[in-house]
DNA sequence: TAGTTTTGTTTAAACGATTAAACATGTCGG
DNA sequence: CCGACATGTTTAATCGTTTAAACAAAACTA
């Protein structure tokens, strides 16, 4: 390997100390250090193309400028957009940022929050897979600073930044209801995850405002494995019996694609026959026939206030703000009231 | 912040030197050392949470076991997965990844390279902007492992796993041209990146292979920051005029996506009135009303060799592995020769 | 019993930086 | 011409590990 050059290098190399270097390097004590040995030095770095080595670096100052951010999984639009966003927004202060996928995997969680902490993140911020509370609670207990994303413990005092997801659910079916359809369903996960619940109260809530009769069999729930058939099934059920769903509420973009794909394939008409609105914008759902109406949750707000929620929580980890942010129902095409189609015929 | 537990920490406790519980934990000397005193040791640092810190460790050790990883875009679904798999497959090596993204940006890259070398990162996984010969060749020069994605360049003597465009583009017009497509246009980049140059170039070679006149306005070149209009109008040039095209092959899944967005919009259908393939997969293409035929980069294979090339150039920086994969057409309905369209109407 | 081995543990330097404190000079006022 | 202050640079400890080498005591060996 390439000798590394160290301050020590360019210290002999201008017969000085790698105090005095260090200093220079830094524009420490400049008020104090000789001009013409600044210039010296600073020289001799450039020539020989120094950089510091960050690690040894952050041994010593105890900082890192580094934030781990785990998400459920990187490879889901979602996922990337916001963690874009993140990277972008952590550069603005000064950090870098270093991702890792759980796949809603406490176990993974856990290997790679260890993995994150030991090479000394300054601070987290985590989508914490069911369970988590422990693991999340220990961090706080070694004075780690971090910000839950896109979930939250109640049992737990920490920062977090979350979207209203029962404001979201509970517009998404009162848009739905007040464009005349009658019987809303809903595929959602079953999962203890709080933001899930959210989710799905927030369409109970609604559907039972409409005063219309609370029909159990609109609400599908499945596994958050995302199990393809299952999905299809759930989706199956909605559309037979004496009682179709005419309209439905997708809880995922995951969900989404399953169901619209299959959509795709039956013979029914969005809009005219079945009303969708999906949760998470991606780009596909501008590419089916009938652009869908989605939950757009505000990814720019969301990244820059973990950000700084992370910022704040790490000047002191007893600051703990709680930010809740509110989604934005986009009506495209596929809840057209008119039932008039745009689609090619 | 929460005094961090050191090696220091556990020797004090059990009255032992730092040097000795460094050997215990690392399971160093097994045979030399009393098993008593290991337990002791051991007991003691699981009591206390012990976990290494990395940093120092590295620092001495030299080693990470970190790979750093760029490309272009990581919201961009195609990178997101990619990412993924090198993300598994690191870890499986035991191997950390750390990524970011450049927006072909050659200043942001070289601002990225230099950020994971200073970290000291053990080696490089790059999908490099034009122009980045000299970062690339800086690095060489320093020794540090690398290994180019998806691009090559071939002034440099560099590991690479790429996918075989020229035969990708070559495939794709050719299933185009046997299924009776007789106007075949491309919309694709104008840049100098050559895995670019390759799908442009395969294109016109199978043009020319058809014997059918070469017309020059059936190829599209547009900027790589995937302006909207940009690439609309090239669209609708394509679609007008005495010859349109009657099929067309977007080099990108950007690219695509514009176009099939405008493409729903317009009064022709697919694919009786046009055929499209698109280079790359995203979940989107399934969800068009005729189903996208695609060009599919094996995204495992590519995850998994860029790994493996970049262990073996570690091992051995003049041991440059260059892989060329062939991606594989999936034929769907946009392609579709009898015209009969499995939409709804 | 003295010498050699084996067993068990410690010493100390090193990785590459940071930084308080000490140390030289030089300059100036009185 | 001497103490005080300013100027410029070095010393040395430290961050938390690793690891070769030294050391000490016990256990054999002859």
């Amino acid at each position: 390997m390439g000798k590394g050059v160290s301050l020590k290098v360019i210290a002999a190399k201008a017969g000085v100390s790698a105090a005095l270097v260090s200093y220079v390097l830094n524009n420490k004590k400049t008020d104090r250090i000789n001009k013409i040995t600044a210039q010296k030095i600073l020289a001799i770095a450039k020539e020989l193309n120094y950089s510091t080595n960050e690690l040894a670096k952050s041994l010593k100052t105890n900082k890192t400028n580094t934030i781990g951010v785990i998400v459920a999984d990187i490879s889901n639009p979602f996922s990337a957009s916001l963690v874009r966003i993140i990277e972008n927004q952590g550069e603005q202060s000064g950090y870098t940022t270093v991702f890792g996928s759980s796949d809603e995997d406490l176990v993974k969680f856990e290997k790679l929050v260890h993995t994150l902490v030991n090479r000394k993140v300054d601070g987290l911020i985590l989508s914490p897979p069911a369970g988590a509370e422990k693991i999340i609670l220990r961090l706080q207990q070694q004075d780690i600073p971090l910000v839950l994303l896109d979930r939250y413990f109640p049992s737990l005092k920490t920062a977090y930044v979350i979207i209203d997801n029962y404001a979201a659910s509970f517009e998404a079916v009162n848009h739905l209801s007040a464009t005349g359809r009658n019987r809303v369903g809903m595929i959602t996960y079953d999962a203890d995850l709080l933001h899930l619940q959210d989710r799905k109260n927030g369409y109970l809530a609604a559907v039972k405002k409409t005063k219309k009769r609370l029909d159990n069999n609109h609400l599908k729930l499945v596994g958050i494995e995302n199990n393809v058939s299952k999905i299809e099934e759930a989706l199956k059920e909605l559309l037979s019996g004496k009682a179709p769903a005419d309209a439905i509420l997708f809880g995922s973009n995951k969900i989404a694609l399953i169901c619209l794909r299959l959509i795709n394939s039956l013979s029914l008409i969005v809009p005219d026959d079945l009303a969708v609105i999906c949760f998470d914008y991606t780009e596909m759902l501008d590419l089916f026939y009938s652009p869908v109406t989605y939950i757009k949750q505000p990814l720019e707000a969301i990244g820059y206030q973990a950000v700084q929620c992370l910022l704040q929580n790490m000047g002191d980890t007893t600051n703990t703000p709680a930010i809740v942010l509110q989604a934005e129902l986009v009506v495209q095409e596929s809840t057209n009231a008119s039932g008039k189609l745009l689609r090619k015929k």
